[in-house]
RNA sequence: GCCGGGAUGGUGGAAUAGGUAGACACAGUGGACUUAAAAUCCACUGACCUUUAGAGGUCGUGUCGGUUCGAGUCCGACUCCCGGCACCA
C-alpha cells in the first residue's frame, strides 16, 4: 500500500491548481453566483499567523462547498496596502513602504498558497497602486461634487506618535487605534466626509442584513439615535433664547435649572458682571480637567452659576442657568433642561450645588418618589404636579407635551444622532493624495485629471509638525490651477486608508477595468457580497464607512443595491498559548509554515476548523493537530488500503450506507450553519464506525467516493489525490456535492430510554413505530426492581421515551 | 453603570420544540504488533462508593431557589469571566 505523504501531495496539487487555473472565476454567467469575501489584510512583517487562517479557511470551505453546489464563485484576495497599519509596519522596520509592501505581500501570498486556499489570483488588487487609488480619488470627487466632502475647522483627535489626526472611530477609549498613544484634542482645518447625512439610512438599513447581533448593536450604538423635542427657553434680560433638547418632555415641569456647556457661544452673554471671576476660575478648571484624565470613573460634575435666569415656557417659573461640564457642546444644542428628580446626572449635580429637586413622575411600584429620594427615578410612571398634564401616563404625556410645544410655536419634534462626520485627512505620506488644489484666484479646485500621483520621496516619515511629509516636497506642492492655469498649491494631506477600503469589494469584479472604478455589468451580476468574513474589530470603522459609500453610490445611480455585505460573520480571535493576543511585539506569533511542513496543509485546515466553534475565541495549542493527522491517515488507508481487507468480504456486517447518508446530511447542514467543528466530528465518527467493517467492492467504492466528496472542501489536497487514485480524471472540486437519500437517512431502529421517576434505569432497542402497549410491557419488565410502591402514571412519547412515575407514599 | 456573549471531565469542545449529559478529539492508562522505537490497531478513561465476579448505587453541566413526571436546556435572584460603549440629555 502506498503511504500517505502529505508534503508531496500538498505540493503536487498546489502546482496543478495553479497551472490549470482551477480557481479562476468563471465569466459565463449561466449559474447562480456566490461572492465570498475575506476582509483584505494589510501586509505585515509579522507574516500571516494561524489567526488569519481562522478567517480564510472557513471562507475557503464555503467557496469550495458552494462551487460543488453549482454556484459561480467569486473568491478573491487583495491588500489593504495604503494607510496607517501598512505604513507603521514600514516605519518600524526602518524601511520605505514601497519596499516593505511588495515584500510582505509576496510572503503573504506564499503563506496563503501553502494552505491551499482557492483564491482567484488573477483578480488580486493592491490599494496602494496608482491604477487603484486613481479611483479612490475619483470617489473623493464624487463625494465632493455631491457636497459630501468638505473642509472645516474643528477640535479633532491628534495622535502625537503617528503624527496625524484621526477619525473619531479610530480613537479607542482615549488612545490611537494603531499605537495606543493617548490622543490630544487640537483645533485644525481638515477634510470631512458627511456621513451624518446618512445617519438615518445607516441605522434603518441594518434591518436588511444578516449580521452578528453584537455588530449590529455596536453600529446602532455608534450612530446613536435619539428622538425628542427641541424648544426655546427665554433668558431674563436677553433677547436671545436658549435652545434645549430633551427626550423626556414629560418631565418638563420638573425642570429646576438649565445647564449650558462651557463651550456654548451664548456663555459670554449669560455671565453677569459679578460672576465673571468665578466663571473664569471655572473655565480654567474645566480646561485643565479635559487635559488630564477624562476617563476617570467617578468624576464629579463641575458647574458654576452664571448669574442669569431662564423661564420655563410651560409654567413661567424662573430658574437659574448654570454652566456644567457634563453638558457636551458637540451634541444636540449644547444646553439642557435639568430635571434632577428624573435624570441621574442632573440629580448628582443638583445635590452638589444644592439645587431643588421636583418630582413630576410617580411610580408606586418603585416606591414613592419625593424630595428626599436617594437617586433619580428615570423610569416611566404617572405625571404629577404638571398642570393640565397631571395624571397622564408619562409615555402619553410625552406626546401631548410635544404637540403642545409645537402648538405654542416654541419648538418642534427632532431626532439627533451621536454620529459625527468622518474626518479623512491624514498628515501622512502613505495614502492616496486628496485631489484638491488651492488657487489664488479660483480658491479650492478639484483635480479631475487623475490620478494625482503620490510622489516618490526618501523622507516618508511623519513630520510631527502637524503637516504631511508631502508639504515639504516642493515639486508636488507647486502646481497650476486646472481651471485658470495660474499658480496653485496642492492639498498635501492624504486620505485615510479606510477610504481605500470603502470600495475595494467592488474592484474585484473588474480589477483591471480602466474606464471607471468598476464594470457596471459585472457589479450587477456579483454584488452584493453574499458572505463577508473578518474580525469584529472593524465593527464601527470599515463596516460603517463601506456602508456609507455604498449608499452614496446608490444615490449616484452607480449601483442598484443599498447594502454591500449581505451576510457577515466574525471569526473568534486566536490567542497565543500564553492566553495573550498574538503580536510580533510580544514575540508570540504562530505562523502556519512550520505546521504545514510537519503535519501537512490539510491537517492544519481541519484543526483550525475543529478546535472550537467558528466564532469563539481560542487559545492556540498545536498539540491537538495530531488528531487531524491521524484521521487523514485513516481516510487514506480506508480508500487506498482496500486490497488488505478484501479477504474479509462476506462477514455479515450491516450496510455502511445509512450511516454514510446521515453523515452527508449532517455535514451539509453544518456547513450551511457555519458549524465546521461538528461537521468534521461527524465525518470522523463515520470513519470510526465503518473503518473495520467489511463491505463488497461496489459498496466500498460508493462509500469512498462520497467520503472524498464531503471531505474535499475541508481537506482538498488529500481528496484530490484519493480521487485520482480512484481513477477519476477531473478535479474533485468540480464534482457536484452528493445528495443524501431520505430513505436511507431514516432510522429503522430506535433506542428508547426507560426512566423511573425521571432517572435512567434501562434502554430498549426497538423498531421504530412499535406500539405503546408492547413498549410499556417490555419497559415494566426491564425496570421491575425499581417499581416498589406502585405506578402513579406513565409518561410515554412515541419512539422517544418512557418514564414510569412512582407513587410517593 | 449600560449593552452583548459566556461558565459542561485533566484539556478543547458535543448535546437546547425540556427527554440516555460528556459526541468528536487531545492528554493519560493497559494491551496487541515490533529486536527496539516510530507508526498502527484494540480496550479503558466525570467523581465517589458497594461487590469475589457479573453487576449495582450515589452525586454531577458556575451558585441559590422555582416550574415539571423529567432541567445543561425554561423562569427568578446572584457570582465570576470575555467583548463593546461609557457623561449623548
Amino acid at each position: 500500500m502506498r503511504e500517505y505523504n502529505q508534503k508531496e501531495i500538498d505540493k503536487k496539487w498546489q502546482k496543478i491548481w495553479q497551472k490549470t487555473k482551477l480557481y479562476k472565476t468563471l465569466t459565463i454567467k449561466n449559474k447562480p453566483k456566490f461572492y465570498c469575501l475575506d476582509f483584505f489584510p494589510y501586509p505585515s512583517g509579522d507574516g500571516l499567523s494561524v489567526g488569519h487562517l481562522r478567517n480564510y479557511i472557513p471562507t475557503d470551505v464555503i467557496s469550495r462547498y458552494k462551487r460543488m453546489r453549482g454556484y459561480n464563485i467569486l473568491h478573491p484576495m487583495g491588500w489593504d496596502a495604503f494607510g496607517l497599519p501598512a505604513e507603521n509596519e514600514a516605519i518600524n522596520k526602518g524601511l520605505h513602504p514601497k519596499i516593505t509592501v511588495p515584500k510582505y505581500i509576496t510572503n503573504y501570498k506564499q503563506q496563503l498558497s501553502i494552505v491551499g486556499l482557492s483564491y482567484d489570483w488573477e483578480r488580486e488588487i493592491n490599494s496602494s497602486t496608482p491604477d487603484y487609488y486613481k479611483w479612490t480619488q475619483w470617489f473623493f470627487l464624487l463625494l465632493y461634487d455631491k457636497g459630501l466632502a468638505y473642509k472645516a475647522i474643528s477640535f479633532v483627535n491628534y495622535c502625537p506618535k503617528c503624527g496625524t489626526v484621526l477619525a473619531r472611530e479610530e480613537v479607542e477609549g482615549n488612545t490611537c487605534w494603531r499605537c495606543h498613544t493617548e490622543v490630544k484634542k487640537i483645533k485644525k482645518e481638515q477634510w470631512f466626509f458627511k456621513i451624518t447625512a446618512y445617519a438615518d439610512r445607516l441605522l434603518k438599513d441594518l434591518k436588511l442584513v444578516d449580521w452578528p447581533e453584537n455588530i449590529v448593536e455596536m453600529q446602532k450604538n455608534w450612530i446613536g439615535y435619539s428622538e425628542g423635542v427641541e424648544f426655546e427657553i427665554p433668558v431674563t434680560g436677553l433677547k436671545t433664547k436658549l435652545s434645549v433638547f430633551t427626550t423626556r418632555p414629560d418631565t418638563i415641569y420638573g425642570m429646576t435649572y438649565v445647564a449650558v456647556s462651557p463651550e456654548h457661544p451664548i456663555v459670554r452673554q449669560l455671565v453677569s458682571p459679578n460672576k465673571r471671576d468665578e466663571v473664569d476660575k471655572f473655565m480654567r478648571m474645566v480646561e485643565k480637567e479635559s487635559e488630564i484624565e477624562r476617563l476617570s470613573k467617578e468624576k464629579e460634575p463641575l458647574g458654576v452659576f452664571t448669574g442669569s435666569y431662564a423661564i420655563n415656557p410651560l409654567d413661567n417659573k424662573t430658574i437659574p442657568i448654570y454652566l456644567a461640564d457634563y453638558v457636551l457642546s458637540t451634541y444636540a444644542t449644547g444646553a439642557i433642561m435639568a430635571v434632577p428628580a428624573h435624570d441621574e446626572r442632573d440629580f448628582i449635580f443638583a445635590k452638589k450645588y444644592k439645587l431643588p429637586i421636583k418630582v413630576v413622575i410617580q411610580n408606586t411600584e418603585h416606591g414613592l418618589q419625593n424630595e428626599n429620594m436617594e437617586c433619580a427615578y428615570t423610569g416611566e410612571g404617572i405625571m404629577v404636579d404638571s398642570a393640565e398634564f397631571s395624571n397622564l401616563p408619562s409615555d402619553e404625556g410625552r406626546q401631548k407635551i410635544i404637540e403642545y410645544i409645537e402648538g405654542l410655536g416654541i419648538g418642534q419634534r427632532v431626532t439627533y444622532y451621536r454620529l459625527r462626520d468622518w474626518l479623512i485627512s491624514r498628515q501622512r505620506y502613505w495614502g492616496a493624495p486628496i485631489p484638491i488644489v488651492y488657487c489664488e484666484k479660483c480658491g479650492e479646485v478639484a483635480v479631475r485629471d487623475l490620478p494625482v500621483l503620490l510622489p516618490d520621496v526618501d523622507d516618508y516619515k511623519p513630520s510631527g509638525t502637524g503637516e504631511s511629509p508631502l508639504a515639504g516636497i516642493s515639486e508636488f506642492v507647486h502646481t497650476t490651477c486646472p481651471v485658470c492655469g495660474r499658480e496653485a498649491k496642492r492639498e498635501t494631506d492624504t486620505m485615510s486608508g479606510f477610504a481605500c477600503s470603502s470600495w475595494y469589494f467592488l474592484r474585484f469584479v473588474s480589477p483591471k477595468y480602466d474606464k471607471a472604478p468598476f464594470d457596471k455589468k459585472e457589479v450587477e451580476y456579483w454584488l452584493p457580497v453574499d458572505l463577508y468574513v473578518g474580525g469584529a474589530e472593524h465593527a464601527v470603522m470599515h463596516l460603517l464607512y463601506a456602508r456609507f459609500w455604498t449608499k452614496v453610490m446608490y444615490d449616484a445611480g452607480l449601483i442598484n443595491f443599498v447594502e454591500p455585505f449581505f451576510r457577515l460573520r466574525n471569526q473568534g480571535v486566536v490567542h497565543a498559548p500564553t492566553g495573550k493576543r498574538m503580536s510580533k511585539s510580544r514575540g508570540n506569533v504562530i505562523i502556519p509554515d512550520e505546521i504545514v511542513e510537519r503535519h501537512g496543509a490539510d491537517a492544519l485546515r481541519l484543526y483550525e476548523l475543529f478546535m472550537a466553534p467558528f466564532d469563539q475565541p481560542v487559545v492556540w495549542d498545536t498539540n491537538g493537530i495530531i488528531g487531524q493527522e491521524r484521521f487523514l491517515k485513516r481516510v487514506w488507508r480506508f480508500v487506498v488500503g482496500r486490497e488488505n481487507k478484501i479477504g474479509h468480504v462476506g462477514v455479515n456486517s450491516s450496510s455502511p450506507l445509512p450511516s454514510l447518508h446521515r453523515t452527508i446530511k449532517k455535514v451539509t447542514e453544518d456547513i450551511e450553519a457555519f458549524k465546521f467543528n461538528t461537521a468534521i466530528a461527524s465525518i470522523m465518527e463515520f470513519m470510526n464506525k465503518i473503518y473495520n467493517i467489511s463491505m463488497d467492492d461496489a459498496t466500498h467504492r460508493e462509500v469512498a467516493e462520497n467520503l472524498i466528496l464531503i471531505l474535499s472542501p475541508f481537506a482538498p489536497h488529500i481528496c484530490e489525490e484519493l480521487w485520482q487514485t480512484l481513477g477519476k480524471e477531473d478535479s474533485v472540486t468540480q464534482m457536484p456535492w452528493p445528495e443524501y437519500s431520505e430513505e436511507l437517512v431514516r432510522e429503522e431502529f430506535v433506542t428508547i430510554p426507560i426512566q423511573v421517576n425521571g432517572k435512567l434505569r434501562a434502554t430498549l432497542e426497538v423498531k421504530k413505530g412499535t406500539t405503546r402497549e408492547i413498549i410499556e410491557k417490555l419497559a415494566r419488565e426491564r425496570v421491575k426492581k425499581w417499581i416498589v410502591k406502585g405506578i402513579k402514571r406513565i409518561v410515554y412519547i412515541q419512539d422517544r421515551l418512557v418514564n414510569i412515575v412512582m407513587r410517593l407514599d
